[in-house]
DNA sequence: ATTGGTGCAAATGCTTTGCATAAAG
DNA sequence: CTTTATGCAAAGCATTTGCACCAAT
């Protein structure tokens, strides 16, 4: 695989965001330094630089693919309301991750495991707290 | 929701399979006993038999869902090579299903966690075998 | 009579593919 | 000059939706 210079916005421009953006989130900012890019060319990039261990596919996080310029392994946490995905990380976790590749050496037919955290992003459970608050409003209003 | 005719067979038939199947697997066989189910339906059904939490709707198994007669938490278990998906077990897994079950505890961002075993399924292991043979009997020959 | 269920076909959303053109080695 | 990359439009696949008809309360 030739690292076009199309390849490497993409690539730098993912390096940027610890978003794991869907190619659909990631296309608009591209189009900025690359105007010419097409929604194909770039699905078939992200497949190629994943492909090559670059950067990561991540899939069944929802309707569409995700992408992480990280490539070494870590957890992520999915919020259960708005879909957005982040790195999570913390001492328990890091204990958890030690019994879990235990696990997985233990049983030979296991080869990998997918661990998934979800709950409720920060960002969405200020939008619920507010919207309780004008709901509590509205009733006073009444 | 009206447990009809049509969901009563369609739930039958899901829990008389451990395979996990697909809205697409599951078609054909339930055709036989429903002629006139279209396929339409039988995703509005197994959503609506999903959302009453009769059935187990899991995403993120590959590009279709699957589903689940089987309600209650348990790990499942996905061939890397077939996609197919089965049953996990075993006091390791519980062990890990408990620390799990702490991790949630401790962490009040965490409503839940997802967590999938992955490998290589008995079938896929022995055709990959036979495969294998096979092309050390081509070498022999030649 | 009103509500909910079904079949069918069309629409949707995300992704992949075919093909002609362009760029890189 | 052969291979690889790109843009565009079309196709693909899993799923959902609109609508007319039907069945059950």
């Amino acid at each position: 695989m030739r690292l076009t210079r199309q390849r490497r916005i993409i690539l730098g421009h993912l390096t940027g965001l610890k978003t794991h953006p869907t190619a659909d989130e990631l296309y608009p900012g591209l189009k900025e330094s690359l105007p010419t890019l097409s929604l194909g060319s770039l699905y078939r990039n992200l497949e190629s630089l994943s492909k090559e261990g670059m950067i990561a596919k991540m899939e069944g996080c929802g309707p569409s693919k995700r992408f992480d310029a990280c490539v070494k392994e870590h957890f992520h946490f999915q919020c259960l309301n708005c879909g957005a995905v982040s790195d999570y990380d913390s001492a328990d976790a890091r204990e958890f991750r030690d019994l879990a590749d235990k696990l997985v050496a233990s049983d030979p037919s296991i080869r990998s495991l997918k661990i998934e955290f979800r709950g409720v992003c920060h960002e969405c459970e200020k939008r619920i707290n507010k919207s309780s608050e004008n709901k509590l409003k509205d009733k006073e209003n009444k």
